[in-house]
DNA sequence: GTCTATAATAGGATAGAC
DNA sequence: GTCTATCCTATTATAGAC
């Protein structure tokens, strides 16, 4: 069992929180909402989390960073060649995003408005540490620093667009296509010439 | 004076509305944030849209699509060449979407579940047009159909991403510079060959 | 068209029993 | 830790005067 294991059902909550909060946005989930999806009640939450709200998004923002810690910039930061674990990297991503079914509680955090100014400034520090993680693996094996940033830049660009896009379109083919596109252009592999 | 000049009042109201629903988010925006925000008392709000906030989410999403298509849409369908029109483009939503401070009324609305069917059917037409209206643009010009689609496809989600990026890196330059290498890459041009 | 009430409900949060 | 009951505020929406 890991470090921290027995945390337990406030972990579990936190699960259902994160879900709730990207699909919906921070200010649409009520507490009933919470209350139903978790099947808790509401003093039951005040338990777990006394600050109300603003506590739930917190954990929520920490919780989702260190998910992308463990699954996507640990990973990057391994010893494997870039173009694998770039490969890893999207297909994390894709399960994590559910195709492009599913948004990215990044995008609908930075919006909400009555967020705690602590938890958007975790959920920020994300992108942040994104961009640095593909860049280090990039720059490790031989990509120059600004390149690799630049690339790595455009790479979580391309995730984040795709996302918007896909469910916009209703096409989750949209969003696979995206990614295989990011992850090319994150290798340095030329476009396609197909000019007029 | 336009076909639809004599709307007057009404129009001014949705376009307060169209900047709080795209900075907010359509459910954490009350309808006393929108009487502040006009300056109009709730029954006035009311008397404009007898249907509330469902019938201002519509009213939005209209107005977003109308000022869409004048202002991007149907310039892309203009005789300029494809070059010239991909640049006005850029230049256009740069300034709507404020240099990369200011959130797209598409993203916002896509995560708000309280939003009506028909607004959200709309906001995504408007993604759908806009890719077609890319496209059309390139294909003009001699590109070939399936790889205008797909360069149309990336270059909205280039925007869109870089919009989310953008914000929570909190630099500007970011969106610039991804406007600048989607225009690039609309336009069929190699990626620079940095590669180990 | 806009205002001042006012109603009815949903939301966040707490008290106290078990 | 979880429940029921409750409080208070914010929210949507309406009525009716001007």
């Amino acid at each position: 069992m890991s470090a921290n294991a027995e945390t337990g059902a406030r972990d579990d909550i936190v699960v259902t929180l994160f879900d709730l909060f990207r699909r919906a946005g921070y200010d649409a989930v009520s507490i009933a909402d919470i209350s139903d999806a978790t099947g808790l009640g509401k003093s039951s939450l005040y338990h777990h989390f006394p600050g109300g709200k603003p506590d739930m998004a917190q954990a929520v923002a920490d919780f989702a960073r260190n998910a992308m810690r463990e699954t996507v910039f640990d990973p990057l930061a391994g010893a494997a060649p870039s173009p694998k674990k770039i490969a890893a990297m999207m297909k994390t991503v894709s399960a994590m995003y559910e195709g492009g079914g599913a948004p990215c509680l990044i995008a609908s955090m930075l919006i909400s408005p009555s967020a705690s100014a602590r938890a958007v400034k975790t959920i920020k520090a994300i992108v942040a540490d994104w961009i640095d993680a593909i860049a280090d693996a990039l720059a490790a094996d031989g990509v120059a620093r600004p390149e690799a940033r630049r690339r790595a830049t455009q790479g979580v660009i391309a995730i984040q667009g795709a996302l918007v896009v896909a469910r916009a379109l209703g096409d989750r083919k949209v969003f696979a296509a995206a990614l295989k596109s990011a992850e090319k252009a994150l290798l340095g592999a030329p476009a396609r010439a197909n000019r007029p």
